[in-house]
RNA sequence: GCGCCGUUAGCUCAAUUGGAUAGAGCGUUGGUCUACGGAACCAAAGGCUAGGGAUUCGAGUUCCUUACGGCGCACCA
């Protein structure tokens, strides 16, 4: 039941469709003047009448029902208060009935979108700065296709350019195949950023030459190269599996090689590839933008030729309803022009491209230098957690079986939470201070709810009651205000998706569970007075239980039983 | 220099997209434990929403402007 719609419906005509009016119905700031609001200031004019009356002479005219309980007039806002009993019923029959798909949806039937997150490079060590697009592309692919949505989880690896030439120059100097084979990525790395420290005019030109053979499809360059790239795939797929992401493709740069050239004859052919600087470019001044780069003087492609030949191969492919690029602000830039080039192509499908942007990781002395070693590893933060989580496991809970997957779920989900609870857009940075916190705010907490609402449960269960189909009795207090939080998950999903932004999410969860551990410190649940208000009780905290499960996993993140 | 983004309590952040008295967590101070799990709960203190202007019945939210910070601006990705 969506009320605002219900009670724009019953309203008499004011002047405005009643779309409109159902999009101005607000919640009150506080739940005892009512549920819902309308605020009439905005009819003042057009009915040449105060918005105290208007809202008064609403009140007395609306004629109250089995949905809407009661209408009073405060001020300019009319206020209603919804049949609590009737909101209670139906939100537990329906989380009683989906579960696990509670709040989902089919809005998105029929409809395909392409999300691109993640997106390693080749031969390069996941660090702390890599988390924001896998966690928060991870979660959008969750929730796109909780609502329905076909979803292509695209990992576009960046597997192309000089630098493979330098990691293989390097690789030939200093490397060998045993310390390699020990060190993994780690050792890999260390001869790149040595590379990089040490390079002279002759190094460069001797990488640029390797990247040429790799081009070219020399034998060894290609072995070696294919190499660091399994390498690279293997240790990745390790960290992926710890964080439950998955990808349907990961056709990176390196797969375009041969889909560019095509992109480069469409745009000469309409006319928009022009010659500047000895470099092909198209030129976007008109819409105050820097031309975007198509060829290098000496030929070569460029970051965004890549990206126009993904985008349409994408389009041609998957025939995407939307693109998402789960990518930093810092390609800000980039984006709009790639995507007002597709424009400029004709490409009517532009318009869904969307760049998702999210805030920069920084540490508490500057930014992030793998040159400088001045890195924080994701293993390291991962491992950190999950060894703080056991070690609390072990002090509180000593005689809890599994204590290994608890604490997994436990640290894990802390450093996904971490990076998934703030706006997206907001500049992280990062400490393991904050990040092995796991009071307040945090996963931890949701999972520590669930915890206590598992055990309240499971004493239920072996007294043998049942609470299935228990009636509302109690429709005031802490236990409503849970269940309104219970009752707007749905919408809240919606939100996250429309927003892409997960964190909406995230918000939820604590709120929920900070609504629920209210009620369960105000509420004897096992020790209600009576039987039916215990059944009631059980049946809200199984309800609880349930849509907290359902948010953290849209997140990525499991909850245990006992912790 | 130009463009994009940010600025809310000591710190980290919210605020239903323009609505009523701006809310949480951390930290601080003081409470609640012989218990349905204290990884919790309650309370107190803490705010001219960076400054100024404009629009509006109404602005943290929209527009202009200033300051501070981040990012970007031609052959890296």
């Amino acid at each position: 039941m969506d009320y605002k719609t219900y009670i724009a419906a019953h309203l008499p005509d004011l002047g405005l469709p009643s779309e409109e009016i159902a999009a101005a119905i607000a919640v009150p700031p506080d739940s005892s003047l009512g549920d819902y609001a309308l605020p009439c200031f905005k009819f003042a004019k057009l009915l040449r009448k105060s918005p105290a009356l208007i809202a008064e002479e609403l009140a007395s005219s609306y004629e109250t029902d089995a949905v809407i309980g009661e209408v009073a007039a405060a001020g300019g806002y009319l206020n209603f208060k919804v049949n609590r009993k009737r909101l209670a019923e139906e939100t537990l029959a329906r989380v009683g009935k989906e579960g696990a798909r509670y709040g989902s949806s089919d809005m998105g039937r029929g409809k395909t979108i392409c999300i691109d997150y993640s997106s390693v490079n080749i031969a390069k060590p996941f660090h702390i700065g890599h988390l924001s697009t896998t966690a928060l592309g991870s979660a959008l692919y969750r929730i796109f296709g909780f609502l329905g949505y076909h979803v292509v989880g695209i990992n576009h690896l960046g597997d192309y350019g000089t630098q493979f030439g330098k990691l293989i120059s390097a690789y030939k100097r200093w490397g060998n195949r045993e310390e390699v084979e020990k060190g993994g990525i780690h050792a890999v790395n260390d001869l790149y950023v040595r590379f990089n420290n040490e390079a002279t005019e002759e190094m460069e030109a001797e990488a640029r030459e390797y990247f040429r053979l790799i081009e070219s499809g020399d034998r060894e360059a290609n072995e070696l190269f294919d190499w660091f790239k399994e390498l690279t795939l293997s240790y990745v797929k390790k960290i992926y599996d710890r964080l439950h992401v998955t990808f349907d493709s990961y056709a990176g740069e390196r797969f375009y090689t041969d889909k560019m050239q095509p992109v480069v004859e469409e745009l000469r052919e309409k006319g928009l590839l022009v010659e500047s600087r000895g470099a092909q470019i198209v030129d976007l001044e008109q819409y105050g933008m820097p031309p975007c780069l198509i060829l290098r003087s000496d030929g070569a492609s460029l970051y965004a030729t890549r990206d126009l030949a993904a985008a349409i191969y994408r389009k041609n492919t998957y025939d995407f309803d939307k693109c998402l690029y789960v990518v930093a602000y810092q390609q800000n830039l980039h984006f709009k022009q790639v995507f007002q080039v597709l424009e400029l192509m004709g490409k009517e499908w532009a318009k869904d491209m969307v760049h998702v942007a999210y805030g920069m990781v920084s540490l508490e002395d500057g930014a992030m230098s793998t040159r400088k070693g001045k890195v924080v590893w994701l293993e390291e933060v991962i491992s950190r957690c999950v060894e703080k989580a056991l070690s609390i496991i072990t002090e509180k809970n000593p005689d809890l079986e599994n204590k290994e997957d608890v604490a997994e779920k436990v640290g894990v989900g802390a450093v996904m939470f971490g990076a998934l609870y703030n706006n997206k857009i907001k500049d992280i940075v990062f400490s393991y201070d904050k990040a092995l916190n796991f009071d307040g705010e945090t996963s931890v907490y949701v999972q520590y709810t669930c915890a206590r609402a598992s055990s309240v449960l499971a004493k239920a269960r072996e007294a043998g009651i049942r609470y299935e189909n228990a009636p509302p009795s109690e429709v005031n207090g802490p236990e409503f205000e849970l269940l309104k939080a219970i009752a707007e998950f749905p919408a809240t999903v919606v939100l996250a998706a429309k927003n892409y932004e997960p964190s909406c999410i995230a918000r939820f969860a604590v709120d929920t569970a900070q609504k629920f551990n209210k009620f369960y410190i105000e509420s004897k649940i096992m020790g209600a007075e009576t039987e039916e208000l215990r059944a009631y009780r059980l049946r809200l905290t199984d309800a609880a239980r349930t849509v907290l499960t359902v948010a953290l996993g849209l997140l990525g993140i499991g909850i245990p039983e006992k912790m």
